[in-house]
DNA sequence: TGTACATCAGTGAACGCGCGTTCACTGATGTAC
DNA sequence: TGTACATCAGTGAACGCGCGTTCACTGATGTAC
């Protein structure tokens, strides 16, 4: 036997092969789906319970039994979406090899792609603007985090030379505000991750070189 | 005489004289700035005609007035915005003598004041993320200016062998999302242009001498 | 194994709220004579 | 200069809408014996 319990349950089937039953069985998971979904598509200001309910053919209250208000839903949202960020940001380190620089740069075209290719999350992480939702203790914890890795790596960076001096965290401020500012304005790559997907590396590149002009 | 009307009329009185009529004189104006003062407060989102009205003594329909709905009167805020945000970015390079990188690092500084002093204007024009409004013909003709006197700056530089070589539209995509970046996560000055008045010339100054590391 | 009961996920009608907008109106101002 | 009229800025009651949330409920599932 694989269950542990002794009980009849269902959930350890496959998600397709779960009957649609009064018990929808993995509500709570797909309504965060589909708010991701609503989200992507209008944005999070167009994000209401109702339309969650219709999507997924549910009365609009069901999400209550799941969470204590919308606030609620969106914390919780916010919250996965910082730590997918925070694994892409580490991935995509660890698999840059040893030049500090480059793990830069690995992280910077995976920040933006994260930004384009998880829109939802990515706007209520961030908020559009001010309409950010004061994270709570939790969720600023796990923002830390992605933060940390990047000015970890600059930190090192500077250990190993290959990075110039200078307070890591107004560095590692720097290099967010650039990424940062490239998802917002659109200029990375597009949703399916290929058109302009040359220009956060070209951005990254002309940053380690500089913009000033040396005689060669 | 001064007037060129023979109309009695009232408002080429100064504002602090005009009496307060029925006829308000001066209320599309006054509806601009009070709407100002409010996503200034709260948001784009948390502004609302009732408030407008209510802020100005007047009733809730008097802006229909002078404007055909709520999405005018958010046009017109953002095609006032840019044109005061190409002013502004005009005289920073004007007043940053003849050096093209000085003239760069003047913009930026520019830029990031501008949005902290003009935080409903920046939140109008730029939308809070994917808020904003698409802009019409004639206000996207006013953003293309200030995003061209930054390309200009650059290719200019380029000519005098100050800056490096490379699309002056990508550099310039470049700085301006590294600039924008910075207003949006908050890390320039506050809105008394004080705190943290030294991290954008920090960032550019590191991003024209580059991040990495040269023997000296 | 069967049965009574407890638990709890999902229902659906209804609530109050704030919003943008409409419409017929009133009162102030400008104009024609 | 005075008077009748036209214009138009501002009024306020009312509308319909979509929203988050409540509440008493019903039906499915799990558990005790």
């Amino acid at each position: 036997m694989l269950t542990l319990s002794t009980r009849k349950v269902q959930w350890n089937l496959p998600d397709e092969k779960r009957p649609e039953h009064y018990h929808h069985g993995r509500l709570r998971e797909a309504i965060m789906e589909t708010s991701l979904d609503l989200i992507a598509e209008n944005g999070v200001r167009a994000l209401t319970l109702r339309e969650i309910g219709a999507r997924l053919a549910v009365s609009r209250t069901a999400p209550y039994r799941h969470f204590a208000d919308k606030a609620t839903l969106l914390a919780a949202l916010a919250k996965v979406g910082f730590a997918r960020f925070g694994d892409v940001l580490e991935e995509a380190r660890n698999q840059a090899g040893t030049s500090h620089l480059k793990q830069l740069e690995a992280m910077g075209v995976a920040y933006v792609r994260f930004a384009a290719g998880h829109r939802a999350h990515f706007e209520v992480m961030f908020g559009s603007g001010s309409d950010s939702l004061p994270l709570d203790a939790e969720g600023s914890q796990v923002a830390d985090r992605a933060f940390g890795i990047l000015r970890e790596t600059i930190r090192d960076g500077q250990l190993a030379g290959e990075i110039v001096d200078g307070d890591p965290v107004d560095i590692a401020r720097m290099v967010w505000s650039l990424v940062h500012g490239i998802s917002l304005l659109g200029f990375g790559p597009g949703p399916d991750g290929v058109a302009n997907d040359g220009f956060v590396p070209f951005s990254l590149a002309l940053l380690q070189s500089g913009l000033r002009k040396r005689p060669d």
